[in-house]
DNA sequence: GTAATTAATTGGATCGTTCCAAATCTGTCA
DNA sequence: TGACAGATTTGGAACGATCCAATTAATTAC
């Protein structure tokens, strides 16, 4: 095959000097001579030099310069923002990513976290996949390597965590839904037992009894979290005895599943049953009816997660932080309270 | 805080073997005794060995096990499940994947290949950014890296391309329409000087004309491949003084925006106005009406590039192949033809 | 004119692994 | 017993960059 690929000693060679003032160059050091400097770069334009970042991270002190980036479901648009998000901070500061996906399987997130440790990321953001436990981040954090957990809290886990605040925007959704004049209203769509559900579902059954209403386990339908799951939670919902007028959804896809469920049916969503989403991603804005929901942000919470993370693997100092964003209540059409009005904050 | 990593070394003396034995060891060298394997083994998990996959690459014949994959838009969860069909074949194959979105933005995409170049990656994978040159990709080739290109094509570059037969396709559904007894069908939706809409276009008239009907210019209404850009267009379409009654859409996310649009203008897509998209991503089956769309499988077309990838990786012949995808029309509802029965190849 | 200071440059030694040639250790057979 | 083959094991020398201490060159001070 091709190349024996050209090293600084060629470059020192080539350009008559040191292979130790080549490397000095390519740091870009104030310590060498601007004539040296230039005839360097020159040489190292003309001979189609490429640094080898393998050989220089042998060296101990260096940093790698590659942060892992695991998310447990890139075809959900959420996930693809939030890793959008994280892309632009870190590319900015020059670094590259490894994004993986681990299509919620713990055993194929095991194996890329092993992979990213050999190829000595200085930093990860984990959006975990379901089921994932303290163990399988330990050896990270007991390395030094900064962890931020994202989404998804893993629990017993040492590692920092930026979780946006669940319980207060399915409350807040709820409410809203109240002040609308509905009372039976329901949860649909998600995966029962993971922490975002549960903090989501208290939200709303919290918000229901404040306001003097009944719960009833009936009215909280779970499913996959995508639109297929949507659909299936409000065909459940529509079959009960007494069905409800209203719901809030696990996730945005959920709630656009439900609204086509609800065509399905022969409703229109908005105006014969109130839907409300949670994310807000881009399309909840353009669909129609626009989708109320409860704003999350993902690109922007991507992007505070890696300056969470850059943040450790400058300061070197791995003291876990666990943030929670706060959200706030978008309030558009698929809820029949109006126009793209009014915008509650929660 | 830990530091001063575990090494073969460290594993060597701790098992009292040499180094070299510990080397065979992690390879997997049928010339180990099995005793000593074992042994070797033991107090590699014992000492939490990390294997140092950057010095192994500094050795030249070694490859890295990394291939770079640059996709133009992860948002657009065409390319999102792209990316996941190529998860899925890299990482059967032991190979992880830097994973990275150019956001259209060549610049961008430059400073990415340039530093996936750095960091020794065995091959790429590129959905270019729009105006990406031959140049861009020549240094990876002439270093004799194998790239393929999917989705779109570099004009002169000498890479291997995996694109979908976008001719036939738009073809196949305008006749589609045709068949319905369409006459003004409008091309909706994508940015105008892209390979990939020119030839869509392209399709679209050749089918009008072939049928005998009229494929004015104003029918051909640009905008971003997005759903934002699907509802801009279908308003600019109806305002026309002879407004269509179908469309083909540039892309699925862009058929979505339509039928948003159209339910905004009051009319129900699949009933009023007869709607094709062209991907076929996963909701355009469950959204309602279900969208009729020109399937490209992108988790099937991210598969075969790897496959082609991993092909010329493992061959080292880099002679560039160019593989056009059959695509076929998948019908359903939106454009009005039916249930959800008929399925017509292109 | 020599010493002291500053600016540039430069040999190694080193990082953690692989790989080759050579060394050691069996056991077998004449 | 000694030669010999096969099975295991093992020192070093790479690989390509960094970094330290030391050298050389240029400048200033007295």
């Amino acid at each position: 095959m091709s190349r024996n690929r050209v090293t600084v000693v060629d470059i020192a060679r080539a350009a008559g000097v040191s292979k130790s003032t080549v490397s000095l160059v390519l740091q870009a050091s104030p310590l060498v001579n601007e004539t040296t400097r230039a005839k360097v770069n020159a040489v190292i334009r003309e001979l189609g030099y490429v640094y080898n970042r393998g050989a220089a991270n042998l060296r101990q002190s260096a940093s790698s310069r590659i942060i892992g980036i695991i998310v447990n479901d890139l075809t959900n648009s959420f996930f693809a923002e939030l890793a959008v998000g994280m892309d632009m901070v870190m590319q900015s500061a020059g670094y590259v990513q490894f994004l993986s996906n681990s299509a919620e399987s713990v055993d194929h997130q095991r194996e890329v976290v092993a992979s990213m440790r050999e190829h000595g990321i200085s930093g990860l953001i984990i959006s975990p996949a379901r089921g994932t436990e303290a163990a399988d981040l330990k050896p990270l954090a007991a390395s030094g390597i900064p962890v931020v957990s994202v989404v998804r809290n893993v629990v017993g886990a040492k590692v920092s965590s930026l979780v946006s605040d669940n319980y207060a925007g399915a409350k807040a959704a709820v409410a809203h839904l109240v002040s609308l004049g509905h009372s039976r209203i329901a949860f649909l769509g998600g995966i029962a037992n993971t922490t975002v559900f549960a903090e989501r579902v208290q939200g709303w059954r919290d918000a229901l009894t404040e306001a003097g209403l009944e719960a009833p386990d009936m009215l909280v339908i779970g499913s996959t979290a995508s639109r297929a799951g949507g659909v299936a939670a409000i065909q459940r919902a529509l079959s009960l005895p007494a069905p409800p007028t209203a719901a809030l959804c696990f996730n945005d896809a959920a709630a656009f599943g439900v609204c086509d469920g609800l065509r399905a049916a022969g409703k229109e969503p908005g105006r014969d049953f109130a839907v409300v989403g949670f994310d807000d991603v881009i399309e909840a804005e353009t669909a129609v009816p626009a989708l109320t929901t409860v704003s999350v942000d993902p690109q922007g919470m991507g992007r505070r997660a890696a300056q969470l993370l850059l943040k450790q693997i400058n300061t070197g100092k791995v003291e876990p932080e666990a943030i929670v964003g706060s959200v706030r209540l978008v309030v558009r059409q698929s809820c029949g309270a109006g126009e793209k009005a009014g915008r509650t904050s929660a």
